[in-house]
DNA sequence: TGTACATCAGTGAACGCGCGTTCACTGATGTAC
DNA sequence: TGTACATCAGTGAACGCGCGTTCACTGATGTAC
């Protein structure tokens, strides 16, 4: 598989992982087609090289940053596993973690820019409501088997809300205090009776 | 109180109820200086008399779209209680309605903008906690008053990203099915015993 | 009441800057023989 | 193995457009006497 496009894949996904930090960090608007070339190491010239436009890359960006933040909750799961608490408290302590009142970076791409997606473009905006999707579905896996479908969605719901509120009121005590409402509400509701499923 | 400064009063009052519409439909990033003023019916050298900035209209916009949005949401309350079904049902029935999936104009600035907030000026995301503080203060009035002062948090949280999710879903069966899953949810665990009040 | 002047709200042309996009070019990598 | 040529990834200057901001000016409203 080193086939002579490799180099060029190298750099394509060095551009898209670079794009994917910033999006959440500064929304659609703050991804510029020569900033974030300047900051793979690049010029901005070589841009249509690997991108027919900047939506495009907005599109990549924004499933790149999708896979990233599964990944990273997956990542989060086992360590939960580890340490013999459930996968739903492993995962509400991990997406309302304090630490993302600032960093929105490598977080959830839908708490970063949910919205702003009723004005991106199909592409952009399907990359979205798949990412909702196996957020529910990443959600539901934590929960007991006979738990409803819907719940899931409600608590989907409540984790971006929340996350969104609480970076809204700001990363002191104010912000602090919704997230941990939030999860102090999530769990005594939902969380599963049996340590490990 | 009809003093020389009306006229000029009268015509701040409609570049701002333009702006804060264009803001909740169109984002931070929606609102250009002479595009509101077009739609004002101005021109847009004379923007710079009722503002010193951009920056400095779109925080007063955020305000207005604010007391735009509570006023309505009180209006619903109303409403609700001619028809005698709880405060809280005519709240959580206003707030998650289908028809917000599709206009957001005319509704809640932090569902509108939320996911911008953390990149905005100091005066524009002090608006924003503010407006934060007030929705979830009137989401506790629409409690009982032995509800526990975080639960109004964890409402507005569910409201918000109920609303977001929804819209990033998109006006359709999905989104319609979101919507409806939270106000179940809502109604089913919070919604009092008592008709009125 | 009427006239002359001052103030005020709004006009429209112009400026400067940032940014997406294009394109001719360069240096490096790979291929043919 | 070595040489000549073709392809490829990336460079950097330039263009065009949108947009926030400035400013000299105009027509209307209000005030002094």
């Amino acid at each position: 598989m080193e086939s002579p496009a490799t180099r060029k894949q190298v750099t394509h996904d060095r551009i898209l992982d670079t794009a994917a930090r910033v999006l959440r960090d500064s929304g659609f608007q703050g991804v510029g087609v020569a900033d974030i070339m300047k900051r793979a190491g690049l010029t901005h010239g070589g841009f249509y090289a690997h991108f027919s436009s900047r939506e495009a890359m907005l599109a990549e960006a924004l499933e790149r940053a999708g896979q990233d933040s599964q990944a990273r909750l997956q990542r989060a799961l086992a360590a939960g596993e580890a340490k013999a608490v459930t996968r739903f408290r492993a995962l509400v302590e991990a997406y309302l973690a304090d630490r993302h009142l600032r960093s929105a970076d490598s977080g959830c791409p839908v708490a970063a820019l949910a919205s702003e997606m009723p004005r991106q473009s199909d592409a952009v905006r399907a990359a979205a409501a798949a990412r909702v999707t196996s957020l529910t579905a990443a959600v539901a896996a934590t929960l007991g088997p006979d738990a409803p479908r819907e719940t899931a969605a409600v608590i989907a719901s409540q984790l971006v809300g929340a996350l969104q509120l609480a970076r809204t009121l700001g990363d002191n005590t104010q912000g602090r205090r919704h997230l941990a409402a939030s999860r102090q509400f999530l769990l005594a509701h939902f969380e599963p009776a049996h340590p490990n499923r």
